[in-house]
DNA sequence: CTTGTGTTTGTTATCGATACCATACCTTGG
DNA sequence: CCAAGGTATGGTATCGATAACAAACACAAG
């Protein structure tokens, strides 16, 4: 359990060479002697030297960071984009500095503070709502700055994203030319998740475009939507009489748990009322009947703003202007809503 | 988009102080007036200071960082352990630094590496097998060493988990309790997984015990065990005629898909069939009928690990022996096995 | 007034790597 | 045989902060 002092200036002198000549031995691009090299290597494996990220970056002004916020970590949505985005950026020798702020705007002002101050050469965030201080951080970082999992009106710089809004709408479209008229929303009431929240008013301009009651809003509370708060609005939406003949899911969790509620007290899905979520859930492609949802494609927007990032940092010139990449949604029909 | 030259030194000397007077500023237990600090954060915030960790770092010794791996991200149980232990952390100021390695000892090796020449200050593994080479890292790397998940024979150095083995014994018993004999086992067949090993291990020493029938195994390829490969392993064993009385999942997830395929099937659970699994995921309370699992208490995982961390950094003597704490899995009974 | 104690601030050297420039050596071609 | 150009290596200063030590100052007690 000793310190660990093997330098680099340690392998240097076992190897009878410069530090300098020890330093590039380490990076692939650079002029050493294909031989020299493997013998640094294999000296430096021997000694137990490990390579000092901090001090290269500090030098360098390359720390080899992306930082990148998602709400949560529990949430195989977000995971997919993060692991798509982690492999684009591995390629290009960059490692991915995550955290998460638990859908609070408060949370994700000091999170990017924290990551900043690790100096990641790009910065990638979920969503599009910021306070105005983490505007101004994420403006002034002097880094790409791309922003994913929405269409920002006022987008901070880059965007890979696609309309939440717009999804739900597609949504109750599918829904109505099934011939569902009374439409209930579950989730989406909390401001500080505003693609819940995004969802619930794309669902609401869609239902008055059709002339429908846009009012069937069943709340869960603070996000994230599950299935327990899915299946306790759905509780409390029968419970009141409501009786809605489809519900709509702020994401295919709280969709799996009307369902289930549904299935508790003896209402056929689809045939008394249809479900449907979003997010496209391994849960919406295996339940019984399976749920019809919305893929946005997450691994998509992680291999996109993955690869905007490494482009952007190869060139800088082509950070000139705004780049907004949109995704598409897919709407997936399952047999909740057959 | 301009450079960011901002520095303390330009910070110091906009507040007419020296460097040294604002690095004090900068943290909370340093002798600073009250006023000069409040006038030098204020001061700095204009400017658009942001505070560089990693020169921080470098000079001090201390990254704040801890490395954390996981198989995988896209995990609930290995996310509620990340989380409850970036939590703990975070209360002593350190920040996790988060890797996963998809199941792979050659990817941990690797992932091992690149964490390490970040300087943190311990490491936080999941699971107690590595490849040799990741031993020596760890155990090199003059920091304190914690594996979770897992009570290997033959730890790095400390532990908190708990016999996934043990586990499944305790459902097996549980089982015969409720009169099954014929049990098949999901999963737990790519060695690589150790902990899914571990527990058809555990499965079969108590099959033995009780003098049945062990032999009972629905592979699902490698890993993670997912809703589908669960039904795709229950649809199997019922074509080839398997009729057993009762199955265990490797997880809740496959386990899940067992049931889902018995639904479509028209096989009744739990009268045809039980069915349980592993790890107290939400689906398992709130599918219909709720399934039998067993609780792992991860967020307790997290929590120990980082307390234990940041115990053994207050006190390096503290480090002198292998400390073991084991946590206390939960069997919760479900309707899958009433 | 002197000494002692505690608080606040400053000076210098340094953490471990690399950018930048210089140099030695080796080809190749006229 | 020498100039030109490429390849491999070394020397020095530096990235941005802080440890370690030093000193200035305030105030209380003797």
């Amino acid at each position: 359990m000793s310190r660990r002092p093997v330098r680099m200036a340690d392998v240097a002198r076992a190897a009878g060479l410069s530090p300098m000549t020890v330093s590039r031995a380490f990076r692939a691009d650079a002029a050493v002697g294909k031989e020299t090299r493997a013998r640094i290597l294999r000296i430096a494996e021997e000694m137990g030297y490990v390579f000092d990220a901090a001090a290269s970056g500090l030098r360098s002004q390359r720390t080899g960071f992306v930082a990148v916020t998602v709400p949560s970590i529990n949430n195989a949505n977000f995971a997919d984009t993060v692991n798509a985005l982690s492999r684009e950026l591995g390629r290009a020798g960059l490692q991915v500095l995550l955290g998460y702020d638990l859908y609070d705007p408060a949370e994700e002002e000091a999170l990017v503070e924290q990551l900043l101050r690790r100096r990641p050469e790009a910065v990638v965030v979920t969503g599009g709502a910021h306070t105005p201080r983490t505007r101004r951080l994420l403006q002034a970082a002097g880094t790409p700055v791309i922003e994913t999992w929405d269409l920002p009106e006022r987008p901070v710089r880059h965007v890979v994203g696609f309309s939440n809004a717009a999804c739900m709408e597609t949504m109750v479209d599918h829904l109505v030319a099934r011939g569902a008229r009374a439409i209930a929303f579950i989730g989406g009431d909390i401001s500080d998740d505003t693609r819940g929240a995004d969802r619930r008013r794309g669902f609401q301009t869609a239902m008055r475009r059709h002339g429908l009651d846009a009012s069937r809003l069943l709340p869960i509370g603070a996000p994230p939507a599950s299935m327990a708060t899915g299946a306790a609005a759905m509780a409390a939406a029968l419970d009141e009489g409501l009786r809605p003949d489809a519900v709509i899911g702020v994401s295919d969790l709280a969709a799996f748990g009307a369902l289930t509620e549904c299935q508790r007290r003896g209402v056929r899905v689809p045939q008394d009322v249809m479900i449907a979520g979003f997010g496209a859930y391994e849960i919406a492609a295996v339940s019984v009947p399976t749920i019809t949802t919305i893929d946005p494609h997450p691994a998509e927007i992680g291999r996109e703003a993955g690869a905007l990032a490494v482009r952007l940092l190869a060139d800088p010139a082509e950070d000139r202007g705004p780049i907004r990449i949109e995704i598409a949604p897919l709407l997936r029909v399952g047999g909740s809503t057959s």
